[in-house]
RNA sequence: GGAGGGGUGGGUGAGAGGCUAAUACCACCAGACUGUAAAUCUGGCGCCUGACGGCUUCGCAGGUUCGAAUCCUGCCCCCUCCA
């Protein structure tokens, strides 16, 4: 086995990125001992997507692997094919063998983006969790007490507010436990909210007589709102496979206070380039428009490569800057006379119609004269009449570059383009039939 | 098995017979401003109606009332505590 490289600096490795390490003088000794280590890292294939959020830790990861470590990554498909009854959140349902084994594809595929697959051993949680039994389980169990289980303060939280707390939750940690045993981490990563699994491998790791894994745990990423962590459920997150010009709109759209967490956690940007950049932004030196523009930059160029950067920022600057019509409109089928003979139907005081004018080449160009909000409704921009007209009267509609008054009777052409609030733009075509 | 608490608009959560299409906060949508889809401010946020106005909503089904999310009955579901 060659011998993991050992830095003479351990500073930035231990310290960027990471929120705590438990016991880190001796994680210091071992990463000095040159051993190569085994790092433990799970995930719940229940969730497919990796967003930045997960980026932080795989991150991290990769930087250990740079130095000869190897990782081990735990799927969680036994677990997840058990359910989940965790919190107050939604139970998880179960999963088949087969979404998980789909779910872990599409997880592996962009793991494999931030993490060096040479240095990664792959271990599915079934292979010791299939074969267990009660007794295993009794005897798993048996170790630990109830008072160790609500040693978790947000277990101890609930069950003190009299608040349902599941038996298999207590069961969860335990299961953690064990697969760190099973695959004998030296290190395993984690969320600051993985704290106490965490600290539970280790108790089971002292017991079974190996040494108890060291812990990293890396700081719990912001999302896009500005205020909770990243996750799927909550929406406010980017994943690593939104496309390129999404990515980049969603990184600007982050609160300007985030963004050097974002370049810390996320980037390779020096620790005193960055320290500059808080300086400079706190005193107007930085704009921070700019210094957001080169976040999503880079990781665009992380995530998508070099080349989808230039069209991904003149997206845009084009679509939300300049706001202007994107270069691709959808277009949406209706049929005219239709629209017509129903929208007169619902309002028959009110006087519609329909036709076609010569164009001077000779083509016919066919239009129609109804109330706007009947179309927005047909094109499916406007969930109902009501809501349409809101959207008028908010003057958030434009037909071929002219607003509109509320329930002006327009006229709407074979290919005019209808823009409702900043960013939704529609080409109509008549679909006659 | 016993006792109690609760189900309200996307979420949290007020309301306890008319003043309530239903407080507030969040989310969301739009507008203004701007440096962007940041921040801030303003407006909106059931459906139908050009508008006046109308209609349908508070777990489900009935009932009492001139009038119910609010009271009664039955049912379904959730939670807590004691066994």
């Amino acid at each position: 086995m060659t011998p993991a490289r050992v830095p003479e600096d351990l500073g930035p490795l231990l310290t960027r990125g990471v929120a705590d390490i438990i016991q880190r003088e001796e994680l210091e000794r071992l990463l000095r001992s040159g051993r190569p280590l085994r790092l433990k890292m799970g995930f719940d294939p229940s969730r497919p997507d990796i967003h930045l959020g997960h980026v932080v830790g795989l991150r991290k990861l990769r930087q250990f692997q740079e130095l000869g470590h190897q990782v081990v990554l735990i799927v969680g498909d036994w677990t997840a094919q058990i359910g989940d009854p965790s919190g107050s959140s939604a139970t998880r349902s179960m999963l088949t063998a087969a979404e998980v084994r789909a779910n872990a594809e599409t997880y592996l595929r962009q793991f494999f983006q931030v993490v060096d697959k040479e240095r990664t051993e792959v271990a599915w949680q079934s292979q010791w969790f299939g074969p267990f039994t009660l007794a295993d389980v009794i005897k798993l169990t048996s170790r630990f007490t109830v008072a160790q289980m609500l040693a978790r303060e947000d277990f101890a939280a609930r069950f003190k507010a009299g608040r349902p707390l599941a038996v298999t939750e207590l069961l969860y940690p335990l299961h953690q436990a064990h697969d760190t045993v099973m695959v004998r981490a030296d290190v395993e990563f984690g969320g600051t909210d993985q704290r106490f699994n965490l600290l539970v491998g280790r108790e089971l790791q002292a017991m079974m007589g190996q040494t108890p894994q060291q812990c990293l745990l890396m700081p719990l990423l912001v999302g896009t709102d500005g205020q909770q962590k990243m996750s799927k459920s909550l929406g406010n997150y980017i994943a690593v496979e939104d496309a390129p010009h999404d990515f980049y709109g969603k990184v600007m759209s982050l609160p300007d206070a985030l963004m050097l967490d974002y370049y810390t956690l996320l980037t390779d940007v020096p620790d005193a380039e960055l320290a500059q950049l808080r300086a400079d932004l706190a005193v107007g030196q930085a704009h921070p428009m700019e210094a957001k523009k080169r976040l999503a930059r880079l990781l665009v160029a992380q995530f998508h490569g070099e080349p989808a950067v230039g069209e991904a920022q003149a997206h845009f600057e084009a679509a939300v800057q300049r706001r202007e019509a994107p270069e691709e409109i959808e277009e949406r089928g209706l049929f005219f006379e239709k629209v017509v003979n129903e929208a007169v139907f619902a309002n028959p005081r009110v006087v519609m119609g329909g036709g076609s004018s010569l164009n001077p080449d000779g083509t016919e160009t066919r239009h129609m004269y109804v109330p706007l909000s009947f179309i927005l409704v047909y094109l499916g921009m406007a969930p109902s009449r009501t809501e349409a007209r809101r959207l008028i009267k908010q003057g958030a509609v434009e037909v071929d570059g002219r607003s509109v008054n509320v329930d002006e009777v327009i006229e709407v052409r074979d290919g005019s383009l209808i823009r409702v609030g900043k960013r939704r733009w529609v080409r109509v075509r008549d679909a006659q039939s």
